[in-house]
DNA sequence: TTTTGAGTTGTTCGA
DNA sequence: GTCGAACAACTCAAA
């Protein structure tokens, strides 16, 4: 006796292997339907941005020919969520509906009345962790809190017991007697009319199995010297994972079954092998996830009230040359610059271009988290608004506030030969090293030799960066609760 | 309730 | 060039 259909719903989880909502549909017996809805203005005021779209638009095509592959489709649909799923309940006669749980507040808000809808109509929901080692609810502090400081967080993460193994992918996938209509993905308009991603392209393969292939390099090429070469933009130094996990086309689940598995154990009980780095690394994410969930108004607003006193200035010329890449300061300007033409900007980079816009230039936190929002290929709410958050000095656990970054200082450390530099800042490609982070400071003749005309060709830095940092030490004192 | 130890990623200055 | 201290006070989490 089969049962009547399972619609699977596909959100931020398009994969096969270790999906908990397809699993227990397929485990429920019966056909299975999945399904993708594209109804961004649910996420208002953080609907996917343009690079997200891109990706997205390619790992749609991806999950569609793997369900392929295994006799089945992808429905793709637009337009409000809950009178899709009604919709489709009636053409296919479906009786149940399953997902994977997401956490950002508009998005949990817009669930639970699409579940409770569709329980009152008399449809079995059933709802899933796909994205998370640990759900925001299961971490808690000895008092039943959520938790605002890293550390106890992690170690709270430690003492959980291990989540279980990973799921395979299925064999096959039962298909209806007959398919509801679907919209290509082509419609939904989420690439560029005007031809912008070819940078973007040339740097990613979204899919799951891009997915995979990253996790292979990076047991093969990158946990081993992980700790240090993270901090290195110049080398591939990190996983690259980010976009895959956001898009749920690989699960934090497999990436740390995986890791620790290759990684073993040292002498003293310790991930041996960069292991340990690189999953702290993952429980950041965690962090992040745990953060936005309690705390639903930080992605717009300050998780320390005082900071909502911040005197910020406004100055779109200053915040243009930001995004573009041309502050004069080549290790911000060579990230801003990897951003635009890849989508993704290093992790190190990221913290330095982040510190300079909102201590150097002084302009608002949430400026920079629109501008990445719109541009990486890994957007994702609670990892946007913790790094942001952090970097301001106005978040959980954050950077105090006298910690600047020095963009030439990090340069020099992190990028000693300008490799970096000079990959994404041509114009500076011929410098000698010691002046790659400093153009300013080379001699007439070097800069002549090198063909670079500070304030032509490159420009002159739009603050000096001593003076920058005095100013922002005495705007941040100006916030300090007892004065 | 009070106490205690600690807190991702830095910079600058002076010895 | 290298090293340690100062930068500031606050809040968190657990005992």
């Amino acid at each position: 006796m089969t049962r009547s259909a399972t619609i699977v719903w596909f959100r931020l989880d398009l994969r096969l292997e270790d999906n908990p909502a397809l699993t227990a549909a397929l485990e429920r017996g019966g056909a299975v339907i999945p399904v993708f809805i594209w109804a961004p203005s649910d996420e208002e005021p953080w609907a996917p941005g343009a690079a997200s779209n891109w990706w997205l638009a390619q790992s749609l095509r991806r999950l569609a020919e793997s369900l392929e592959a295994k006799g089945s489709r992808l429905v793709v649909r637009r337009g409000g969520v809950l009178e899709t799923l009604r919709a489709l309940i009636r053409d296919t006669g479906a009786s149940a509906i399953h997902w994977n749980r997401r956490y950002e507040p508009r998005v949990v808000e817009r669930d639970g009345i699409v579940e409770q809808a569709l329980r009152r109509d008399g449809v079995e929901v059933g709802t899933f962790n796909a994205a998370l080692l640990f759900e925001p609810r299961e971490i808690a502090t000895k008092v039943g809190g959520p938790f605002k400081v890293f550390t106890p967080f992690y170690n709270a993460c430690l003492r959980m017991p291990p989540s279980a193994k990973p799921r395979r992918a299925p064999r096959d996938v039962p298909a209806p007697s007959r398919w509801p209509r679907s919209d290509a993905v082509a419609s939904l308009g989420l690439e560029p009319k005007v031809e912008w991603a070819a940078g973007i392209r040339a740097s990613w393969t979204p899919g799951e199995k891009g997915a995979a292939r990253a996790l292979k390099h990076l047991l093969d090429d990158v946990v081993e010297g992980y700790p240090a070469g993270r901090d290195r933009p110049g080398i591939e130094g990190t996983s690259r994972l980010s976009p895959h996990l956001h898009f749920g086309e690989i699960g934090p689940r497999a990436v740390w079954s995986t890791v620790k598995a290759y990684a073993g154990v040292d002498a003293r009980g310790a991930l041996a092998r960069g292991g340990e780095a690189f999953l702290r690394q993952l429980v950041w994410r965690e962090f992040a996830h745990h953060l936005l969930f309690h705390f639903p108004h930080t992605s717009d607003r300050p998780l320390r009230p005082e900071f909502e006193r911040f005197p910020w200035r406004r100055d779109a010329k200053a915040l243009s040359a930001w995004q573009k890449g041309r502050t004069g300061y080549p290790m911000v300007d060579a990230g801003m610059r990897q951003l635009w033409t890849t989508g993704w900007m290093h992790n190190r980079v990221r913290m330095i271009a982040a510190s300079f816009l909102v201590k150097d230039l002084l302009l608002p936190w949430q400026e920079g988290a629109r501008w990445f929002w719109d541009t990486l290929v890994d957007a994702d709410l609670a990892n946007n608004t913790m790094g942001w958050q952090w970097t301001a000095g106005c978040g959980a656990d954050a950077a105090p506030y006298f910690r600047v970054f020095n963009p030439v200082a990090q340069g020099e450390r992190y990028d000693p030969e300008g490799e970096y530099v000079r990959r994404h800042v041509p114009e500076l490609s011929a410098l000698p090293a010691r002046f790659v982070h400093a153009p300013w400071r080379a001699p007439a003749g070097t800069l002549y030799a090198a063909a670079v005309g500070i304030g032509e060709s490159y420009p002159r830095p739009i603050v000096d960066h001593g003076a920058a940092r005095t100013a922002a030490l005495a705007a941040y004192g100006r916030i300090k609760k007892n004065r």
